[in-house]
DNA sequence: AAGGTGTCCTATGTGAACTAATACACCTAT
DNA sequence: ATAGGTGTATTAGTTCACATAGGACACCTT
């Protein structure tokens, strides 16, 4: 009986692990999920998504792994700190659904500018509170 | 015995049809493939990237779907017409990977500036020639 | 007439994804 | 010490997308 960082209604489509997980990434970039927050058990994950324990547990395992939660032993599981990388790391990281987004938009004939324009408004949809911010992070 | 304007080497983790359509997605982003350009036939794309006739038949099938291909009876098939979309059309098209990409972005700690220098230089890795271009498409 | 094209069909194999039920070791709280 | 929560592990079974295999048809071009 706790608050949960995310709310998500599984579809069929695509793997349930996976859309979980796309979830919990989606709650620490706009910043519904911070550092230290509790992250629900295997168990209390499970009945909340109605999905199988084992499917839950795939997927705390799979956010471990990449470091986005930590184990703390009795208790359950939390949201690691946030985790410092190069920019050479980010530009890794970032360049598969980079040249997806840009072969999608080179396709379907958009500009570079009309790109960054929506870009915007993305970003700011996933900021948390009132924050125009014409600059920058 | 043609020169098809896409080399792939199907790779294990995704699905094979899947593999393809996006090849040649980035085949049309790059300016390898267009309006007119004759494509392969099901059995020479079966043969060439050693894929079952259904699953070549299968990525024809999607990409005429899509209206990326069009069928000229007892020819073959060739890369339709470039299609025109409204700014709200390729917005919506364009949500999906355009949140992959700034939630990702955003939980890495990326900055919107770093984030539209990586579009930057990915939308140069994906021009065909010679193009600074500093302003736009 | 011959050959290439897209299209369709049935059948089969393979593996990922998910479910199911149980068990264990660990820690906390009472 | 007991009870209950936690992550973790195991084994088994089911479902379904994906891929393969082989064949068939209608259509058009040459």
């Amino acid at each position: 009986m706790e608050h949960f960082p995310f709310k998500i209604e599984i579809q069929p489509g695509s793997p349930a692990y996976e859309q979980v997980i796309h979830a919990v990434h989606r709650a620490i970039a706009c910043g519904a999920m911070r550092a230290g927050d509790p992250f629900p058990s295997v168990r209390a994950l499970s009945k909340s998504v109605r999905i199988n324990p084992n499917t839950a547990h795939k997927v705390v395992q799979a956010l471990i792994q990449e470091g986005t939660l930590e184990v703390i032993p009795g208790r359950g599981t939390r949201a690691a700190a946030f985790q410092e990388r190069s920019t050479e790391d980010r530009a890794k990281l970032l360049a598969e659904p980079l040249t997806n987004l840009v072969i999608e938009a080179k396709r379907l004939g958009s500009s570079k500018a009309e790109l960054k324009r929506l870009i915007d408004d993305s970003w700011q949809d996933l900021t948390p509170n009132q924050e125009p911010d014409p600059q920058d992070d």
